[in-house]
DNA sequence: AGCCATGGTGGGAGCGGTCCCAGTTCATGA
DNA sequence: TCATGAACTGGGACCGCTCCCACCATGGCT
């Protein structure tokens, strides 16, 4: 069996080039029984039309990108990058795109990303994450005009975007741990350079101040979304006694918890703790963290639905979508509890 | 500044578009001075050539993929795939190639491989790693014809492959126990499916039984290279009172450290602990591990490599690079030596 | 002086699709 | 019965690049 082309396989199916394209782009306008046809010999030959061949004719490679503006180290240790991708990669399946992957780790690569790969036109848009507030990397790429969705917070509101909503999280965070009791609450924070960072903190601030109860400012620790970081921004807080702690995410809570156990402080006895996230590491922790679900997977999904969009119609007005997010109730804030009140 | 086109930037420097590609690919035949104009040009309009033109006029993409037979989550927590990917990624800038990477998680996700990406011409190649034994995923590939190369241990010698000196560093694993004087000696191993978990059990009980000590069966656990598999898997090793534990990496090491200390056991004290890796994490414990370095991102520097002479001479018998391994000594099973030997 | 290598250079023919438009067929309504 | 147009179908012109080959000056030979 040669090389196949779509020539051949008209030929094959004893029609023109032109309807056998139609056939496999699935327009209408050809009847049903010359369809079947040509559908007929596609599946015996196994053709596959060929990628370049269409992008270049097509104006459009059918590949989307996900650039992720972390280090390599990062992005695959933090299961919240695991379960974008999950959620990026399964709806471009569905939508018979194919995904590529591009890490910003150095500045060389973060230049590579606009020359080598946008004005190629290698992908039709991107989906771009864990930017920092007013990134430039952001400016440049919208300034290239390509299809661009943002996963997080963006202060241009003439970007798209598609992120949880932090804002209400933290809101609920905070109100849980009043709702336990607890009173000298503490929070060991994100990057404030990341906006999801800075959001969440504003709210948390704001919700248990409309409490009554402002946060302590001395209380406030700024860590980096890893386990390390928050084992030790725990230790600054252990001389002042709180008695519940937020971690912006579940790996930080785990940092959270064995840097208070190592200290010999119980949890959720001594200090309650909350994450943020509800991945794995948060059933697996012990205790099991009480956390902020946020559909990660479906950020990704939407994201892609998102960008889809765009490249569509590439000048439709820019839109955010808010993921919910709620309050899941395990171990470490709940003695009572123990068995959890998973869904 | 309208799109720009080869024919464009021909025109702007005054030659042909021929003689404007010949700069471009860096093929030799153009006069020096010509070869300036054409370069000025092409600086001064920032043109990059289109990807997909490129592909389908020179039968070949430029792009490399990178499949890995895991679980998103799997991928996304071992640091091991984080090496690689960063070495391959590295690789590919360096050589002027686009990576992208493939999941292999989902039976579905594997079928779309061979259908969506080979045929179609997507990728010049593919880095496969973390296949199992004889994996079926292997002779589709190989059958598919297109140029290939595999991270990790093949039993097909017509396929080429890198992979760390499994053989030689889990002997060096064996001679390090022995030496300091460890004799009970027990094994938290990687799934026997994975050639190289295979390769180093084998090698493990050899070495040790040419030292006159031969392995007691009992002592040999089955993991799955995570540190929560190993942590169970050293559970079950704990009544038989090894004096020491080499497991399979790292990050399974962690997991058998973890479950020594809650029992009471003292490392190294009690039993000694060597992984396999030299990855991140075995800094990071407490105690530090002795473990086999193995140089992760040489790896897939070397399988790019290796996967690029394929494409260009497809027909060259395949080859095997085993990189070799170095025994790492840390606190994990030398007391005398806390401040460890790191190179 | 005439001739042939030789290093440069330009033009044309694809690569394998998509898309537009013109042509064909056939049922419909006047 | 014939005009009318909707529903299909086929052909050709690209998309932007690479590659092959013909072409053109040179300059060293005989």
């Amino acid at each position: 069996m040669g090389k196949m082309t779509l020539e051949r396989i008209a030929e094959l199916a004893g029609v023109s080039r032109s309807t056998a394209s139609r056939v496999i782009n699935d327009q209408d306008g050809v009847r049903p029984e010359i369809r079947r046809r040509v559908l007929d010999v596609i599946d015996v030959t196994g053709y596959v039309p060929h990628a370049a061949a269409r992008s270049l004719a097509g104006q459009r490679s059918r590949i989307l990108g996900l650039a992720i503006r972390a280090t390599t180290e990062q992005v695959f240790s933090d299961p919240y990058f695991a379960g974008l991708a999950q959620g990026v990669s399964q709806a471009c399946n569905d939508d018979d795109q194919t995904l590529s992957l591009f890490l910003l780790q150095s500045a060389a690569g973060r230049e590579q990303l606009p020359a080598r790969v946008l004005r190629s036109k290698l992908v039709d848009g991107l989906i771009v994450t864990a930017t920092l507030m007013d990134d430039p990397l952001l400016w440049q790429l919208t300034e290239s005009g390509i299809p661009l969705v943002v996963v997080g917070e963006v202060s241009d509101p003439g970007i798209s975007s598609v992120d949880a909503d932090n804002r209400g999280g933290a809101r609920l965070a905070a109100e849980h741990l009043l709702a336990i009791g607890r009173r000298r609450i503490a929070t060991v924070t994100g990057p404030m350079r990341s906006g999801a960072a800075a959001t969440r903190r504003v709210a948390f601030e704001r919700a248990l101040a409309a409490a009554g109860h402002p946060l302590d400012p001395q209380l406030v620790v700024e860590s980096d979304f890893t386990e390390e970081g928050a084992y030790t921004a725990t230790q600054r807080l252990l001389p002042l006694e709180p008695d519940a702690i937020f971690a912006f995410s579940d790996r930080m809570a785990v940092g959270v918890v064995r840097a208070l156990q190592v200290a010999g402080r119980s949890v959720p006895g001594d200090v309650a703790v909350v994450g943020f996230d509800d991945l794995p590491p948060a059933r697996a922790s012990t205790p099991p963290l009480t956390t902020i679900r946020q559909e990660v997977e479906q950020t990704g999904a939407h994201a892609v639905r998102l960008l889809l969009e765009r490249i569509q119609a590439p000048d439709a007005p820019a839109r955010r979508i808010e993921l919910p997010t709620r309050l899941v109730v395990r171990a470490s804030t709940s003695v009572s509890d123990l068995v959890g009140t998973d869904s």
